[in-house]
RNA sequence: GCCCAGAUAGCUCAGUUGGUAGAGCAGCGGAUUGAAAAUCCGCGUGUCCGUGGUUCAAAUCCGCGUCUGGGCA
């Protein structure tokens, strides 16, 4: 068994990467590094499926709970930490394992990003506030006065790519479909010998069994003190951790306003619409590169 | 045992003066370039409980039966 130099593990929620990783990693001396948008964050261990303690201490876990929740985190952050840390990691180990459940954050690892100015808050925050105030359309309007080629390949309802767009416009003179024409290096090159790139893809009933057994067990785990201990930080709900699968039906429980069952039962129901959406980005956006399996044993063995 | 109310999509229910049915949720398919666990777009999947009748035509009206609630005994 040749020792791969990198490993892609994606899949959808519950799916067993994280396993996974860990067994990869402590046969290959490799580091894990996180995938996953969520995973970044800081607070909420449970709820987002982060690795735990004892699991971290298996294995080198980077890029996992490095972010508070009052922050914004993103695409771009991640690529970024990735490009500065991966000569550290590639002297310090002999094995790289990606894994988490972000198809962006894949895809812009093998394929690069488009190289966009950073936009400064003052004007992200008055844009999303003038959004808010005067509705999408009024935004989408100037956007289709502005940038009429972006405009064009955009949803009414899509606020949060209008209001991106539009910033993107605004800050830089550029068109956003223009900046997208060129990319980045690719930071993972998909079909170098030593990298093996799989998906996880469980089968649709055992997924969704498995989902809500594991929804049960966080919140016996604790899940609900995690919510609680976030939500007295009062942070705006416009937050992406405030966001998270969980957050909104646990926190409606804690607040009297629904049954803990029905609180369950929607957040059940939540995460497995959030697999379902992970199953199409991987069946319409991850290659023949990438290899599929129904389960991690089997992927582990044929590895 | 008698009386009343129901029975329509996976679930909760609409359904006009009779013209073979439609909402929400669930589900399914798709998009996806710095919030991506986000944000969008698309799609009804049906012995209308069964049976007999009235009618050109019944989810709809009538009879009988079955089941489920509720009430009275």
């Amino acid at each position: 068994m040749v020792p791969y130099k990198t490993f892609l593990i994606a899949g959808p929620t519950a799916s067993g990467k994280s396993g996974l990783a860990l067994k990869l990693a402590q046969q290959f001396n490799g580091v894990i590094i996180n995938t996953d948008s969520m995973q970044v964050y800081r607070d909420l261990r449970l709820l987002t499926a982060r690795p735990s303690i004892e699991d971290e201490s298996k294995a080198a876990h980077r890029l996992y709970g490095h972010v508070d929740a009052a922050h914004v985190y993103s695409t771009g952050a991640w690529l970024r930490s990735v490009e500065t840390s991966l000569p550290l990691w590639r002297k310090e180990f002999e094995t790289l394992i990606f894994v988490g459940g972000t198809g962006l954050y894949f895809n812009c690892l093998t394929q690069g990003l488009s190289e966009i100015p950073e936009v400064p808050v003052e004007l992200r925050q008055k844009l999303r506030q003038e959004m808010a105030n005067s509705g999408v359309e009024a935004i989408f309007n100037q956007l289709k006065a502005e940038d009429p080629l972006t405009a064009h390949s955009l949803q009414l309802g899509d606020s949060q790519r209008i209001v991106r767009a539009l910033e993107v416009f605004r800050h830089t003179g550029r068109s956003l479909r223009d900046w997208q024409t060129i990319k980045t290096v690719p930071l993972i090159d998909l079909v170098h010998e030593n990298t093996r790139a799989l998906v996880l893809e469980p089968d649709r009933e055992l997924l969704a069994a498995r989902i809500e057994n594991r929804f049960n067990k966080m919140v016996e785990a604790g899940a609900l003190d995690e919510v609680k201990a976030l939500v007295e930080r009062d942070l705006n709900t416009n937050l992406p951790l405030m966001k998270a699968i969980g957050v909104v039906e646990l926190r409606a429980f804690l607040a009297g306003e629904s049954s803990l069952q029905a609180a369950l039962d929607h957040a059940v129901i939540a995460t497995r619409q959030y697999a379902k959406r992970q199953r199409t980005w991987f069946r319409g956006q991850m290659g023949a590169q990438w290899v599929r399996f129904s389960d991690s044993a089997e992927a582990f063995n044929v590895i």
